[in-house]
DNA sequence: TTTTATTCCGTATTTTTTACAGAATTGTAT
DNA sequence: ATACAATTCTGTAAAAAATACGGAATAAAA
């Protein structure tokens, strides 16, 4: 945002288009938590999803994908839209102006500067394992942290809205693909994978029809090993067999929680 | 569009986004066909689904609904947001160029004008009962008039792909709300609604279970009437109860087909 | 009067989903 | 060493949902 400003050649939208940008809810899980990635811009006392402008060379989706990049460090990502949202106010909030920006980056910053203009976003959301992630916040924030979806700081603009549609998204989708490659490690037990799903659902799925289910859907595999580390009895590790679930996420309709 | 090139502040875009706009694929129930509502513009020889800018005071849902009002005369309209489309070249297509326009119009048309930038756009369905249209084609355009789903034209821009998703979205749609108010006459017969499903969903469905279904769901009520029209055996005419029906679409997941 | 097209209805079978409890293992506490 | 507590793991019966399927009644057309 900082070069944004800097730049001339940007401050006249010739990088970037008008009117449209991405926002993309990036979804992470630990601890039993669902957990959204969030930042803190401007010195606010509000938070955002992450989210950018769209390159005039690049596609939406490549749009997303470098934002996600840009925070996460990480290249392969999945991620999906979900819908757009475009409110004329949608993109007012305290703080966000040009007398704010001017003080904080000492820039002049005119009034009607682009990116205080109406904005139409799309919105993405990602799937990440928590642990990859090595959070890079931008030059204007203060802060980017993880927070948990039940718990969320007060958001700017209409981000609220966006994280709960993107939720109500994830949960539609994991009723007609599989999940969970992107938030486990490689290897994983059934209780892991069991609590992932009760997480991101928001409530409880008897245990025993939840295996019977991924495993008659044959998209895990069983291993050999032991996980050694849990207390009492050590569980089975399992992965996932990739083709099969590859071939869910395209054909669709596996199960249905 | 002729406006939108003789007014000078829309040439700048004051009135309108840049960069960003509404594609509405409107769908029509008739002859036993899905048809879909395009339009022919600039003399050309290809094809479009309707759409337009989106104005700086309004809703991207608002400008769904007052396109499909230009196009239709009708008001109230079911409509959904599918998804949105970004690829930077989406906007190019032979014959959508500075100099058609020019000749066409006989205004001196920029070749830098926004309306040939990189546009992303907001796709939305519409579904509408085919005999209440009355269509009203735009200035700009040639022709303007419902087209079989399966036999379309050759189409302009992105847009056979905007049409696909659309009709995916919409079998995924009717697989978990109700769907029919819009598409059908207010009294209507157990055969009419099941050739709509079966058209919609591009197969065949069991005409015992199908009305089983629908009658056991609550949302249609048998009248005390018959159409007579038809050939042989004279039907029972049904209409919705549109509260039931209204209420399956917001809690949805109601049928299953 | 016969033929043909169309509406309309019910039941048996299969498949899917749901509900549910207790034994085995291993760490922890006494 | 023993008892206890926490956790993993598995199978079956009942209920619900989806599917498959044929024939009688009606009214127009031949």
């Amino acid at each position: 945002m900082k070069q944004i400003i800097r730049d001339e050649t940007i401050l006249n939208s010739d990088l970037y288009l008008r009117n449209v940008a991405v926002d993309n809810v990036i979804f992470g899980y630990s601890n039993k938590e669902l957990k959204v990635l969030v930042q803190q811009p401007f010195s606010l006392d509000k938070w955002t999803v992450t989210g950018g402008y769209i390159k005039r060379t690049e596609t939406i989706e490549a749009a997303a994908k470098r934002i996600a990049y840009e925070r996460t460090g990480l290249k392969k990502l999945f991620f999906e839209q979900f819908r757009s949202f475009g409110t004329p106010a949608r993109n007012t909030d305290a703080g966000f102006n040009a007398e704010h920006l001017s003080k904080l980056t000492g820039i002049k910053v005119p009034v009607d500067l682009w990116i205080f203009d109406y904005f139409v976003s799309v919105g993405f959301y990602t799937l990440t394992e928590f642990s990859k992630v090595e959070i890079k916040k931008g030059e204007l924030e203060t802060d980017c942290r993880w927070w948990p979806v039940n718990e969320l700081p007060k958001m700017m603009f209409d981000h609220k809205l966006i994280i709960a549609e993107a939720l109500k998204a994830l949960r539609l989708h994991i009723a007609h693909y599989p999940i969970g490659y992107e938030l486990l490690p490689e290897k994983f037990t059934l209780p892991e994978i069991h609590n992932l799903y009760e997480t991101i659902l928001g409530r409880s799925l008897d245990d025993r029809n939840f295996s019977k289910r991924l495993i008659s859907a044959g998209i895990l595999v069983k291993l050999n090993e032991k996980k050694q580390i849990g207390a009492h009895r050590s569980p089975f590790l399992y992965k996932f067999d990739k083709e099969k679930y590859d071939e869910g996420l395209k054909s669709g309709v596996v199960l249905a929680f």
